[in-house]
DNA sequence: CCAGACGTTGTT
DNA sequence: GTCTGG
DNA sequence: CCAGACGTTGTT
DNA sequence: GTCTGG
């Protein structure tokens, strides 16, 4: 699904992509190529007004680019930790999950992303690939969010957490497996962001999107040097032939039929 | 009632 | 906090 | 998601 | 095999 994603681009980029306030404030992670379950992400809200006072001054600010931890901690954890295991809901049970509801109903995000990685299981080991669009412009993957506080007594301690939304897998994303990120178009941001409004106004967007969006996605293979979570640069994304290093490979027999 | 989980993917 | 399982 | 650990008592 | 850490 998308345990992996690279993200590049800096605040003010993300600010002026997704018409947003940047309220980072030098605080935000840098360019990463390979970002992982319980690190820091750039990510994308809108301006709820509970938010508007810690956000920007208590003036609204329309979209807000913020940092928070991938994973999302629920309000009613007591150990932040369980966050690890928390970095993707299905898009089928986001609503009902306990660990998801009320993050689905009045906070959801974007993920900014240029690509993410999906693994294939084969002979003996599993492969990676990286998606991305053929035009370098930025994904926005859908997400939800949360706001933690250590519930220990006279701890100030606050965590944002967040976690993407997974769908079945559509067009050349089902050729590599089951699942596969929610990707919003900008027309349909604002409606995503706006969480005045109930978990049910944006139901027609929890479904798998039409194979028609998907054509702007390449799907390549990439090199398993993006399993080590300590490798960040740009060349994993880079397309790798695995028969370099696995003669025998069959990569075509990889990939699911059509 | 209390205790314990709260999630996904993928594999068997 | 809320649901599920025992 | 993958990689890497997976344990305790008791001493410094 | 399964959990924890990154």
């Amino acid at each position: 699904m998308c345990g992996r994603y690279a993200s590049t681009r800096k605040p003010a980029q993300l600010a002026r992509e997704f018409d947003a306030v940047d309220v980072t404030g030098g605080d935000a992670p840098g360019p990463d190529y390979n970002i992982q379950p319980t690190h820091p992400v750039l990510v994308i809200t809108g301006d709820h007004p509970n938010e508007w006072n810690r956000s920007v001054g208590g003036h609204r600010a329309g979209r807000i680019v913020r940092v928070m931890t991938w994973g999302l901690v629920p309000r009613w954890a007591k150990d932040p930790a369980i966050g690890s295991r928390m970095f993707a809901a299905r898009v089928e049970t986001v609503a009902d999950k306990p660990a998801f509801r009320d993050a689905a109903a009045a906070r959801r995000c974007l993920l900014p992303a240029d690509g993410w990685y999906e693994w294939v299981r084969g002979p003996g080991r599993k492969y990676p690939f990286y998606s991305t669009r053929y035009d370098g412009s930025a994904l926005a993957i859908a997400g939800i969010w949360s706001s933690w506080s250590d519930p220990e007594p006279g701890s100030t301690r606050r965590l944002d957490t967040c976690a993407v939304l997974t769908t079945p897998a559509v067009g050349p994303l089902a050729a590599i497996g089951e699942r596969m990120p929610l990707l919003l178009p900008p027309s349909a941001w604002d409606r995503w962001l706006d969480t005045t409004a109930d978990v049910d106004t944006v139901s027609d967007l929890m479904v798998p999107p039409p194979a028609a969006e998907l054509t702007a996605i390449e799907v390549r293979p990439v090199s398993r040097e993006v399993n080590r979570a300590q490798h960040h640069g740009p060349r994993l994304t880079r397309r790798f032939d695995w028969t370099s290093v696995t003669p025998d490979l069959d990569t075509s027999a990889l990939l699911r039929q059509g």
